[in-house]
RNA sequence: GGGCGUUUAGCUCAGUUGGCUAGAGCGCAUCCUUCACACGGAUGAGGUCACAGGUUCGAGUCCUGUAACGCCCA
């Protein structure tokens, strides 16, 4: 091979040697591929280059993504790291399929997390504690939250950025920004007017420390040491009437039924009690009932009478209840306590008639209306109160006994305190409607899981209907978009209900013909029901800002003298007798007020896959702002687009996500997709993989176990991290990733896993081949025009076994690659690509080939050939690699481009949409590898056989190398230097003689041998190791190397394994049933296999009986 | 309590519609710094496929049950 350079070669001599000192300084101090000097230059030249921008193009096809919104409570962890990997995988090969690839990122406001971690921080550094009744609490509050949000949205879109994640940034959104809050009150309006949100009264969990109603998927549980109080409940005597205003409904913060300590207690038998058994005496207070199970004899004829609720003055019924009541628990007597537990709740409802109580304030205090006989434990804490309720009790003589006991308590997640259940107004919106929309979606496959399996998940809990509840009494999120305002007007009765929708009406005129003056008449919607407490509010609903703005400033009282319609005149009504000015007698000083509450956070994640590209507006201002930002590319005006971003990209291609937020968030905006668009928000669902720690825990910080991708992009790089996450991505719904601290070179410790090792080593080894054999060896490769799609002078039919090889090899490892990918099963498909490049290519391919270039007899177009067919290969391999490690490839790409500019011309489809260009593209859109649908493709694959035949050229190498290993083996054991070659070898064959021969250089060279000797009746020397193949079998004169007993050794044991393979064969064909049953070719193969065994057996033993005769 | 999943080499995981002597990476042992790569190469050891039944000519794979672990929902 040298000396044998090209002519033309020396031109390009002063290219060769920038090339050659790019690669060197991209190296590590020790030798190695250094990412860190790499993948920041790269992003930024994908940046530059606008390659992440996508703009509607009718002429092709869209591939969306819209990013799961990582929450700005706090930076991205090892699952966030999984799933942008897998997003940016399937992004970036889409791209280079000729897709209109879309990847919107995005985060998440968080609404309860970000401000309890904000809340918190502010009381530990400044002692600022929220007062809720303070407005300007609520707005210092929400401008710290938003400096926070600022500093971790910067670093999420960081952390994406150097993970090599190919965002369409220009299209950043975020769920506060006004783009997603259009959609939130536009959302909000529609279901308002269409009766699908509703406010109701609702036991909910409530958090006393930052006063909320938190979902039940925020809380945790914790099992607490506590005791089971019993307490005597002095039955009253029967046929006393209820006390009055023992039972009443009592709305949370409202007035108290029962005036406490002013009805004189009934008579009492004190010789009688039901004792009930509580873990929260305090809640007595506002007991309204006691139950037994109807078939318990014990207390059968209580059933209907009252007893006396112990300090409080009030009686309450004894009722029957087989559901809330277990016979065998306890006295078999439970106190019902509705406004304080769920199940209590559940309770009530079926027997309305108790009542229900609240003896709570927001804050976790005993209310003042519940507070017992006299108000004696108003304003105490809860805890407080429980101490002094048992106190008295037991003063009183009515603590029974007092027992130890566990029990689960309900935490919050925020604030890590336990959970009050809590009666109070919230807001809900309907599922039943809802939920049968988005379970016929996945039914009939307009929506599909990977995982298929997560279906199930999916539509079990939406078959559950349960309404959900979206008002959150927090400041950061989006305020409740509904304005209320209390009307009283003079002389109407307010017990005629059948005047309200007639009042409501008017007022609905009245406020619409004001609006239309700024234009946003139709934008607000009056609720035609009724309220409970006070029938004459009127809520009004609005969804544009002008709307919002209009009920927010508009004053009352100036509207109606002179105002355009004159309210409610055509009130007919004779007993609707009043002025209209008395209507805004009420609303003096004239505003709205508007509901104090948010909405959950999911409420507008829900949008997310369409509000993000502009819905509910046509037009497409998506990009405007953030291009104005001037961070990103810009876009030239010639490809703004013509076609709206949101008809386009929607539905978006896949939503990938996590498998614990499939009903919480997946479920939620297919109902609002749906009921928004009337199309699904995305095809395909893919469920990831969870990261766990090694022993199977959920990596979070409280336990110290997770891992921040940027550290991992420091120890190994982005490329590296990301080949290693791919490849966890499989079927399975858990992946466990041992963690183990190191110190990084700035002296910080931090969590990492050995695992991340093996991306590295695959990127280095990738880097070697390139910068240290494929371009120095093709680096004077002429490229020319041949007639098949190979660009090789040669036909398929006429090039050597081993180039045949390799490109059947290669168009498997692509159609696998495509067929995993396809079914998003990454980990396969990193699988293929890893065991293509490092066995098929590295091991053995590249060997090859130095063999074939160095062979002195090589013709000049045979060798331009294989350097063709190398470098062609290894494009390949890059195109197909690129969508997992980015960046390498991408610098490999450029660094080829820059040694051979016209390389592109080998993998480039000359029968595709687009013609070849001057230039190679960057490897970020270049075309992706095609296995199929060109002759010249169908011209490889009909070299299969042929290619298989290599198989025999490296099974003789394989047995060289197994034979000096085990003389070497010996030789050590005795203290003798290892045989780096074995002097000489004779391989005896048949069919494959011709093929042996040629690739005689080769085997000597990988199968470290100096002499060879090839022959169909070729004599065995003695003492010889021996290894019998398939076709051939390997001799190695032993003499002057190794005493034969290692060979006797060997050779027993190949024989055992042999003997024990025939007699499994044999028994298999014993089996009279397995002949007769089984597919006539699985017999066959049987037999065959056996015939070569035997055959083998047969030579081994005749070796066997050489050596130790 | 209900649902889903997992259990295969020391560790982390593959194993397609049942059919060659169950594989990979890491780790381990031995050898090799030979000319891309020691972040490498070669060779090897290591498995009662959780357990018990069943279906089948044949089960890691299908069915039933048991156990342990994990997650989700109540």
């Amino acid at each position: 091979m040298r000396g044998r350079r090209r002519p033309g070669a020396g031109a390009r001599g002063p290219v060769w040697s920038s090339v050659a000192a790019t690669c060197g300084a991209l190296m590590s101090s020790t030798g190695g591929y250094d990412p860190s000097k790499v993948e920041p230059d790269i992003y930024a030249f994908w940046e530059r280059g606008g390659w992440f921008h996508a703009e509607p193009d009718p002429s092709r096809r869209a591939f969306t993504i819209v990013i799961p919104p990582p929450n700005v409570t706090g930076a991205l962890h090892l699952g966030h790291a999984i799933n942008n990997t897998l997003q940016d995988i399937l992004i970036r090969m889409h791209r280079m399929r000729g897709y209109v690839a879309c990847w919107l990122p995005g985060t998440d406001h968080a609404g309860i997390a970000t401000q309890a971690v904000v809340e918190k921080r502010l009381k530990k550094e400044q002692g600022w504690v929220r007062d809720n009744k303070n407005p300007e609490h609520r707005e210092f509050l929400v401008s710290k939250i938003s400096e926070w949000k600022d500093e971790y949205e910067a670093r999420i879109l960081g952390q994406l950025r150097r993970m090599g994640c190919s965002c369409d940034w220009p299209r950043t959104r975020f769920t506060l920004d006004e783009q997603c809050a259009k959609a939130v009150y536009e959302t909000f309006f529609r279901m308002f007017r269409d009766g699908l949100i509703y406010r109701g009264t609702r036991l909910v969990n409530w958090d006393c420390e930052l006063q909320t109603a938190v979902a039940d998927d925020e809380l945790y549980h914790e099992t607490v040491r506590g005791h089971l109080w019993h307490i005597r409940y002095p039955i009253c005597g029967t046929g006393l009437r209820p006390v009055p205003g023992d039972a009443g409904i009592l709305p949370a913060g409202g007035a108290g039924i029962l005036p406490a300590g002013s009805i004189g207690v009934p008579p009492v038998r004190t010789d009688e009690y039901l004792i009930v058994a509580t873990t929260r005496p305090e809640t007595m207070l506002a007991d309204t009932a006691v139950a037994v199970h109807p078939a318990d004899e014990r207390y059968k004829h209580l059933i209907g009478q009252r007893v006396m609720l112990p300090l409080t003055g009030r009686t309450i019924p004894i009722i029957a209840d087989d559901i809330l009541v277990k016979r065998e628990f306890g006295t078999g007597v439970v106190k019902v306590t509705p406004g304080h537990d769920p199940n209590d709740y559940e309770c009530w409802k079926r027997h309305p008639e108790i009542g229900v109580r609240n003896m709570m304030t927001p804050d976790g205090r005993v209310h003042a209306d519940n507070a017992g006989e006299g108000g004696q434990y108003a304003g105490l804490k809860l805890e407080e109160a429980r101490k002094r309720v048992v106190a008295d009790l037991e003063a009183a003589g009515l603590l029974e006994k007092v027992e130890p006991y566990e029990t689960e308590v309900g935490h919050s997640d925020r604030s890590k305190t336990p959970i009050q259940p809590y009666l109070s107004e919230q807001w809900f919106v309907k599922m039943d409607r809802l939920a049968e929309l988005a379970m016929e979606a996945v039914r009939d496959g307009r929506v599909r899981f990977f995982p298929e399996r997560y279906a199930k998940t999916y539509l079990d809990w939406l078959s559950e209907k349960r309404d959900w509840c979206i008002s959150r009494q927090l400041w950061w999120g989006h305020r409740i978009p509904v304005w209320r305002v209390n009307l009283r007007p003079r002389g109407v009765n307010p017990r005629n209900p059948s005047l309200f929708p007639e009042v409501r009406a008017e007022f609905a005129a009245v406020l619409k013909a004001h609006a239309a003056k700024i234009g946003c008449a139709e934008d607000i919607y009056v609720t035609d029901v009724p309220e409970t407490t006070y029938p004459f509010a009127c809520r009004v609903c609005a969804r544009s800002k002008a709307a919002i703005d209009f009920l927010r400033d508009i004053e009352l009282n100036p509207l109606i003298p002179g105002g355009p319609v004159k309210p409610f005149e055509n009130v007919k009504d004779a007993a609707f007798n009043y002025k209209y000015e008395d209507i805004w007698q009420k609303a003096k000083g004239g505003t709205f007020v508007q509901d104090p509450d948010v909405l959950d956070t999911w409420f507008s994640s829900a949008l997310w896959p369409h509000s993000t590209f502009g819905w509910p507006e046509s037009r497409d201002e998506g990009t405007k702002e953030h291009r104005d930002s001037g961070k990103t590319s810009s876009v030239p005006p010639s490809l703004r687009p013509s076609v709206p971003a949101l008809s386009y990209f929607y539905p978006t291609s896949v939503l990938s996500t996590a498998r614990d937020i499939i009903t919480l968030w997946v479920a939620r905006m297919v109902m609002t997709g749906l009921y928004n668009t009337g199309r699904v928000p995305f095809q395909h669902v893919l469920i990831h993989p969870t990261i766990q720690d090694a022993q199977g825990r959920r990596m979070s910080k409280s336990l110290g176990n997770g891992v921040d991708p940027n550290d991992l992009v420091e120890l190994y790089g982005a490329d590296a991290m990301r080949f290693v996450l791919a490849g966890m991505a499989g079927e399975t719904q858990d992946v466990r990733v041992p963690v183990k601290p190191v110190k990084l070179p700035d002296g910080r410790e931090v969590n990492s896993s050995e695992r991340f090792e093996l991306g590295r080593n695959l990127c280095n080894k990738l880097w070697q081949a390139a910068t240290g054999f494929v371009l120095p060896t093709v680096r004077d490769v002429e490229i020319r025009r041949h007639a098949s799609g190979l660009h090789t002078a040669r036909t398929v039919d006429q090039m050597p076994h081993f180039e045949r090889w390799i490109r059947v090899r290669l168009l498997d490892c692509i159609r696998e690659v495509d067929a995993h990918l396809a079914r998003y099963e990454f980990s396969a498909a990193v699988d293929a690509l890893r065991t293509f490049f490092w066995s098929d290519f590295c091991d053995w391919y590249i060997e090859e080939v130095k063999g074939h270039l160095r062979d002195s007899g090589v013709e000049a177009d045979e060798a331009n050939d294989v350097k063709v067919a190398l470098l062609q290969v290894f494009d390949i391999v890059l195109c197909l690699m690129h969508p997992v490690i980015p960046f390498i490839t991408e610098k490999i790409w450029q660094i080829v481009g820059e040694a051979i500019p016209r390389h592109h011309e080998l993998i480039w489809d000359d029968e595709g949409p687009e013609p070849c260009p001057a230039q190679p593209p960057p490897l970020i859109v270049a075309p992706w590898p095609k296995a199929k649908g060109r002759d010249w493709l169908d011209a490889v694959e009909s070299q299969r056989d042929a290619a298989n035949e290599v198989d025999s050229v490296l099974g003789v190498v394989r047995a060289l190398r197994e034979i000096r290993a085990s003389i070497n083996n010996l030789r050590s054991a005795g203290r003798q230097s290892a045989v780096k070659a074995l002097p000489r070898a004779l391989v005896k064959c048949g069919q494959q003689l011709d093929l042996l021969r040629r690739y005689e250089a080769v085997i000597r060279r990988l199968g470290q041998c100096d002499a060879l000797e090839f022959g169909a009746d070729i004599a065995k020397p003695r003492p010889s190791a021996s290894k019998v193949l398939a076709g051939a079998e390997v001799y190695v004169p032993l003499a002057g190397l190794a005493d034969p007993e290692i060979e006797i050794g060997r050779l027993t044991k190949e024989r055992a394994e042999a003997t024990a393979h025939i007699g499994r064969i044999e028994s298999k064909l014993a089996s009279e049933s397995f002949v007769a049953k089984a597919p006539p070719a699985v017999v066959e193969a049987e037999r065959a296999r056996l015939q070569e065994v035997r055959e083998r057996l047969a030579a081994i033993e005749g070796h066997l009986m050489e050596l130790s005769g």
